[in-house]
DNA sequence: AAACAAAACTAACGATTGTTAGTTTTATAC
DNA sequence: GTATAAAACTAACAATCGTTAGTTTTGTTT
């Protein structure tokens, strides 16, 4: 069994760099650089580049995919669950926004089993998210705008948000997910 | 004077090739075979793989800019400013989807003197838009959230634009700019 | 058909890539 | 203090990278 901590902070090591240049621009000696060891030493703790990558992704993925089933199964509002929703976005932007960079511009990276399975997770994601909306829509809930638009625009602000959170140095993150909540839902004018 | 349509013709299938796997995962080799010639050939029309990059992405930075300052020089609501704005994207987005993809994801791929222009445009650029929606906010015309979340929303949604439109096969140009309109600014709720 | 330019080719270069093998250093346990 | 495991090291590999030099093919003009 490989040391688990070690291995955590090559990951994290790497989100950074990943999250700077992309995943192809960096390379196994660029990471070993940022961690103050040779290249050849990575490899006593993790398999290969790929591994790093998918590591940071699949988890990700993973987190985002179960935060969605639970918002999906619960019995609320369609507009609640789109409050929630943002919360969800918003809570794992907070805890790991440099691997969201790599979620967000390198999963096509991936080799052959994960990027399938990235594919149908973010697939699911979407379908549900429009599956949300669409409710939303017949109950009167949310105004009848294309629904693609309304999803899409979320979405993308939301998948954003790995890079502009980390810039704003005085939100706090119950103040942000009120304002989203307004400023997505209610608009601005 | 080199021939510049087979010039044009390269850059074109490099911004495809950029969009799909990012600049620094793209050889040359890659670049050649997707126009069905060698690697070394495609340097009796181009000087450097960089050349390709920046060429792309300056040009667009440049033609956001002077859209910008024409909008802003304008005389009118900091709504119809803000509409313009999206309207601006739209159609620079319809003329170019793929080379957004760098213009998005792999300008800090750009060298020295290229990349402090291009930050320096991006910078003023998101400027301008702030200053729209402080006056905006001053006159009452729009809501006084966080002007920051207002801004980072919307440009997100504006900015991700050329990842979603090609995906949407029946939507009308002008419809989706009304539509957009509609979302971004009067919301969904 | 001769002349010329445009655009392709082959072959190769020096540098860098991810990774492996084998070895040495460092820290922990008895 | 000796044994053991963790984590670093040096050295090198085969493959691939962007690019250059020199040559041949293709297309156009006279």
């Amino acid at each position: 069994m490989k040391t688990e901590s070690r291995k955590q902070e090559i990951i994290n090591a790497a989100s950074v760099l990943f999250k700077e240049k992309g995943y192809s621009a960096v390379t196994m000696r660029d990471l070993a650089k940022s961690m103050g060891i040779k290249a050849a030493s990575l490899y006593n703790h993790i398999q290969s580049k790929q591994e790093i990558l998918s590591t940071i992704i699949i988890d990700l993925a993973e987190e985002f995919t179960s935060g969605m089933n639970r918002i999906v199964n619960s019995e609320v509002s369609s507009i609640q669950k789109l409050e929630n929703i943002i919360d969800l976005h918003i809570d794992v932007t907070l805890r790991n926004a440099d691997g969201l960079a790599s979620l967000n511009n390198d999963w096509m990276h991936l080799e052959e089993e994960n990027l399938q399975y990235f594919e149908q997770m973010r697939h699911d994601y979407e379908e549900s998210f429009r599956n949300i909306v669409k409710k939303g829509v017949d109950k009167a809930e949310i105004k009848a705008y294309s629904i693609e638009i309304i999803v899409f625009s979320t979405l993308s602000t939301l998948r954003t948000l790995y890079l502009w959170y980390p810039k704003q140095n005085d939100i706090d993150a119950d103040i942000l997910k009120h304002d989203m909540v307004s400023v997505l839902l209610q608009g601005v004018v």
